[in-house]
DNA sequence: CACACTACCAAGCAAGCGCTTGGTTTGTAA
DNA sequence: TTACAAACCAAGCGCTTGCTTGGTAGTGTG
């Protein structure tokens, strides 16, 4: 309720658990999932590569786990910042900026593997994550729905479609958003605004 | 100039390099290069492992194919699209379709291998494909800052994040639209063309 | 002290990987 | 019929993979 930390502990923090986290979101998004070996993990955290199954039971449950909290961490946020916005336009704005904020910002690298390594999940882990998702891509369809009604939408555009082009569109600034140009990520998220707001 | 093929020959065909290719686009957009084996590949096509090698040097070489192959081949019908185009309208409902077809339609597990699997190429492969894609997105700026100078699109709009924006949401329709729908290309691409142009 | 617990190491197993090798079949054309 | 190259097989090499095993420090609690 206190709007002093942006964020109530993601991770264990400087546990083992937590360290191997951090160190596999990094991994995972720059050599992708099936190249990082247990054995790199190991040696990231400075352990050896039979360690890990100590504190996790597969690899696939690192790359769930690493998911797991990021779905979590930035539902939150996404949240915290729908609460703030007084209008539907600043709601769409707010969103826009936690998504554009998840992906490129700080919780950017698990994002990452979040949206493109889906694939390497078992059929079980990807049921349990998309579960989580549900709740947030909720909060997204709520809020184009209201924005349609006070007429910033056009009645004859599809939010289902829309939304899925805004995940697209937001997902893929991970490949080519550079944070330290002269684009900060609020001007970015007002370039995509415009891509659901003519203004 | 006739509209009867929408394509010259895509990969040899039934040459057994072709029918490689094929199977190595399915295979590579279903279980991702690195978790298609050699021997997956080979079974596709009916042949042992390492008679693979006869046909290419290595496994990397088979996926740099397979990209470079529907480069050429989607550039040529971006191209096809644009002449046909009579205004800058219609130019980017051209350049939309064209692309909406090529994620969704008969390249459709070619243009995802080359979207999603970009990570596990080498760098000489990584420079090599750049080049020709180089010219595709030539073709997009050119027609987007067309479209700006003739009013459509506002001046405060930055094409190149545009362009960026709209590349995110066609390669993440791969994921969720299923042409079987009520929904086409078509109508897909027009939905599309509501992120540029607010009409 | 004894006990339990977390965190870890050292070693290695069974399986799977990309790719190589040497030789054989198959199609084509002189 | 002969010649030759493209296409392919059978076998396996050398290496890496995820993961297991048995044991050992360090720490806190009674």
């Amino acid at each position: 309720m206190t709007e002093s930390s942006a964020s109530p502990a993601r991770s264990g923090g400087d546990s083992p658990r937590g360290r191997l986290l951090a160190a596999a979101a990094h991994l995972f998004r720059t050599r992708g999932f099936e190249r990082t070996t247990v054995r790199d993990l190991a040696q990231a955290v400075g352990i050896q590569s039979g360690s890990i199954f100590h504190h996790f039971k597969s690899k696939e449950e690192i790359l769930r786990c690493v998911m797991e909290e990021v779905i979590r961490f930035n539902t939150l946020r996404m949240e915290q910042g729908l609460a703030a916005a007084d209008s539907p336009r600043n709601k769409l704005l707010a969103l826009l900026r936690s998504e554009l904020t998840a992906i490129n910002g700080d919780t950017g690298e698990a994002m990452a593997v979040l949206i493109f390594e889906w694939r390497s999940l078992t059929p079980e882990s990807q049921e349990y994550l998309l579960d989580l998702r549900a709740h947030y891509e909720r909060l997204w369809l709520d809020t184009l729905a209201e924005a349609q009604r006070a007429g910033l939408i056009a009645e004859h555009r599809d939010l289902f479609v829309l939304r899925r082009f805004l995940a697209g569109a937001t997902g893929w600034s991970h490949y080519w958003y550079r944070p330290d140009g002269t684009l900060d990520i609020e001007k970015l998220a007002r370039q995509a605004l415009y891509l659901v707001i003519p203004e």
